[in-house]
DNA sequence: CTGAAAGCGCTTACAG
DNA sequence: CTGAAAGCGCTTACAG
């Protein structure tokens, strides 16, 4: 079943049947009423790729992931890792829907899934994307960028010496604000031992939350002690060990931590080191994860609002695809403090 | 750029553009290597509309997310819901990519929805599609496999009556027999006053769930008590509420709760009355989510392979496609059992 | 308001 | 081993 029939099966031409289809207003209403009648009686669905081809559009994003932990993790684990990635998703499904696009998901681990997913802007299955969690600065996103395709950036520094990048939509958290201010918490809290365990320090995220630590502890007047900052990479693992390779040596009072994945596993080392939160140690955590409220003592933590943050790209890339204008944007969305009873003052 | 410009620049014809994309052997290796090397030189991508319209596949496969949760909850969260189907979603784009297919993700919460998914196999943008979640013998689902469309169902009835449901490829966890060994868990602590929270009734896992619970209070000489069975939907809402109704009246000893999420909401409920898990009641939930582990007293649950069973769907759903087979497979997947801390004997 | 025809960019018998 | 041509199923100027 395919334009052809319908057209016969309702007496006209497949000129029409394409009018009444796509909605156009140069039909009659008996014309239309005709044509749709059959169109349902035979359950006809225009054949997506002939359209495309035609000149029509897709309605399809991709939202393209790229999970750091994937690599260090064990094979049939490797895509279980990140709530955060997850939850953006939905949302970014959940937006797409109500503008009447589809979203295919590609999650990137490798040079072979880049590869994939530049050939399915190249070979124009979808009409735009949206990167997440990918590296700062990433030349594989700076040549999509440059082919000309559109793109929304969700974590891609907006003052990038590229030009590319400061082309493109670009959706950001205020990093370096919340970690500002949560280490100012502390510091009202009363502590001046405060460490930092780092994000994946590839990603924008990480940097600025580090930032945004040091320059309160300066502000503070306090000394940044390079022992007080462990590298992590956002993952439950990197944050446990992290932790332990903290508290061998002089130990801090609180310790900032780049996101609640890495704070649970920084829990365990801190009991298994025989010390308690908050008394011995406070903790803060970022993202606020299902699971921050539900563990004892509940995580403090700074709350992304990823449904708007999603919701802001995704309706950004549609608009920017409907319109073919090839605008750029750049949103620094605030993050609130979620305080809950992982902390102590001294 | 498309394959006339490049066959042009190899000094060939399309047909044999067209014949080492595709890799056929009937191509002297000089002449691939020329096409190649234009191909690479331009960046060429052939367009995957146009290839999809000539005869070849799409490779993207739908997963289709029925999230009864959705309906019941507010605006800018309806999506974030579950961790459960998270964690299907990305073990399927992960197998998926392994056989070169990508995975366009749809959640499925009305008729609105459903329409959108039809249309997307009708039109021919997925090859096949995996539907999780999906209300136990749903009509849409009947209705796209006796369209001829390629399907893989988890959780649904493989001895449905509909015949239509047992021509696809199924894919179940062993629901029964993990409640089943669940309550007998329970019985040999020492448990008579057993409860259960069911699922949300209209999903097969949910039913089998509570079947299981039945089948051990009888082989175990315990009377079925109605108040003790009190509907939940999966969320952790409906779990919170569901044990306040429970904890009214006779109180039980212990309750075997549908999932961990309903479990969460359970925990906060019994908390509020001011009881104690284990020592004033034992639970026990289903699916071990991440939190499961991390919350006092950790959880003792019932761990779904989830990676395992979207492997098997997925790769089956894709042998179907490629072999244009319509091969029917019904599989059941082994539950473990996860003893951690929420429950005592008496 | 409507139809005939060209064209989108491929693949694939077909013929040589 | 290779090319010319038909065809996949639409949309859209174009002409009337």
């Amino acid at each position: 079943m395919n334009s052809k029939d319908i057209a016969k099966l309702a007496g006209v031409s497949r000129s029409t049947v394409s009018r009444v289809i796509n909605n156009y207003d140069n039909v009659p209403e008996e014309t239309k009423r005709k044509v749709l009648e059959i169109i349902k009686k035979y359950n006809y669905v225009p054949h997506a790729s002939a359209r495309m081809l035609a000149g029509k559009r897709n309605k399809i994003i991709g939202v393209f992931l790229y999970d750091a932990k994937a690599e260090a993790q064990t094979e049939h684990k490797k895509v279980f890792a990140s709530a955060y990635f997850n939850n953006f998703t939905s949302a970014i499904i959940d937006t797409a829907k109500e503008h009447g696009y589809n979203v295919l998901a590609v999650m990137i681990e490798n040079s072979k899934d880049w590869k994939n997913a530049k050939e399915i802007f190249y070979n124009k299955t979808i009409d735009g994307g949206i990167f997440i969690g990918i590296k700062n600065n990433d030349p594989n996103i700076k040549e999509i960028i440059e082919a000309g395709f559109k793109v929304a950036l969700v974590d891609q520094d907006t003052k990038s010496a590229d030009e590319a990048f400061s082309k493109s939509i670009i959706i950001n958290a205020d990093n370096f604000t919340a970690a500002y201010k949560t280490v100012k918490y502390l510091v009202n809290k009363g502590h001046t031992k405060i460490a930092h365990i780092t994000g994946d320090m590839s990603l924008l995220s990480a940097i600025e939350r580090l930032e945004g630590y040091k320059k309160a502890l300066i502000d503070s007047g306090i000394l940044i002690k390079n022992s007080f900052i462990v590298r992590g990479f956002f993952t439950v693992e990197s944050g446990y060990k992290a932790a332990k390779k903290l508290l061998l040596k002089e130990k801090p009072t609180a310790i900032f931590i780049g996101n609640d994945s890495m704070a649970l596993g920084a829990i365990q080392a801190i009991q298994e080191l025989g010390l308690k939160i908050p008394d011995d140690i406070s903790i803060i955590g970022f993202d606020d994860i299902e699971i921050a409220k539900y563990i004892t003592p509940s995580l403090t933590t700074n709350r992304i609002p990823i449904y708007d943050m999603a919701y802001i790209a995704t309706t950004n890339l549609i608009n920017s695809i409907e319109e073919n204008s090839s605008f750029s944007a750049s949103y620094l969305i605030p993050v609130e403090f979620i305080e809950r009873n992982s902390c102590r003052s001294l």
